[in-house]
DNA sequence: ATTATTGCAAATCCTTTGCAGTACC
DNA sequence: GGTACTGCAAAGGATTTGCAATAAT
């Protein structure tokens, strides 16, 4: 049920490049991250830490999250409800969602010429694609 | 560099199907919006209508953002700042964007075949896309 | 011991809202 | 004259930050 020990040595590589400790609070929203599937807003976190192992503050937790993100352990994203939703980048398969704005249904998809042709275009600009937010908000066809 | 009649008539249409009077404050929110290409704030806004036509205040701007984004006049995208933006929807042709992380610089693009093919996923699943949210963001290659 | 960390509460930033005065029909 | 509109300032909600107490090495 556990992290990956190699992943959790990743992040206390990490802590010790940028000088920083290895805390409870940083482990629990660290584990917190990587052993749910699903977006969580900051909240989200701090309730499912405090459901079971313990209390971490909110402050603590958006300066762990940013450092998540910075480090590639998270994926940070905001709708246009303007509030932060945090994945797991780390353990989960890359999808898109499709959501039925009738129902809120959502249903995931990948298309690999999609991925391919995204790169292609990205890299015709001189850039790469570092993420990508891709949803379809559709309509069951009468 | 006026707004052609027509769309000017289908934002008093709307404004009349809601009961809501066509102002000058409302008209000039719109006039921003619909005579300048790229991607604005709310500030943005207020700058350049500040600028040369006279004043509107953040309270009645948003307000009418809300109402032109409700009513397909306008885009409203939020990145990970938290920060809304507004673009034209009206006189731009579609298209996806394209966001560098480092210089927040937005480059927009389309792609036919990926339209298509998300068309056809939808299509596959008994949908129908009403409206699509596609960003890539992106990073120079040194 | 020393240095970084935490949590609190206050501060910030963008956005929304209540309200009193103003403008529109 | 009666509604709806505006701008202000206050309220809201998410996130950040300063600081004194606390924990890690």
């Amino acid at each position: 049920m556990g992290i990956k020990k190699e992943i959790v040595d990743r992040f206390k590589n990490v802590l010790k490049k940028e000088n920083l400790k290895f805390t409870n609070q940083r482990f629990l929203v660290f584990s917190a991250l990587l052993t749910n599937e699903g977006h969580f807003d900051c909240d989200d976190l701090i309730r499912i830490i405090n459901k079971k192992d313990g209390n971490v503050s909110r402050a603590t937790a958006y300066r762990t999250l940013d450092l998540l993100v910075k480090y590639d352990f998270a994926r940070k994203m905001v709708l246009d409800d303007g509030i932060a939703k945090y994945e797991n980048k780390i353990l989960s398969k890359h999808h898109d969602h499709m959501i039925d704005i009738e129902t809120d249904e959502i249903i995931e998809f990948v298309n690999d010429e999609i991925e391919r042709i995204q790169e292609e275009i990205a890299k015709s600009h001189g850039y790469k694609i570092v993420k990508h937010v891709h949803q379809l908000f559709v309509k069951k066809i009468k």
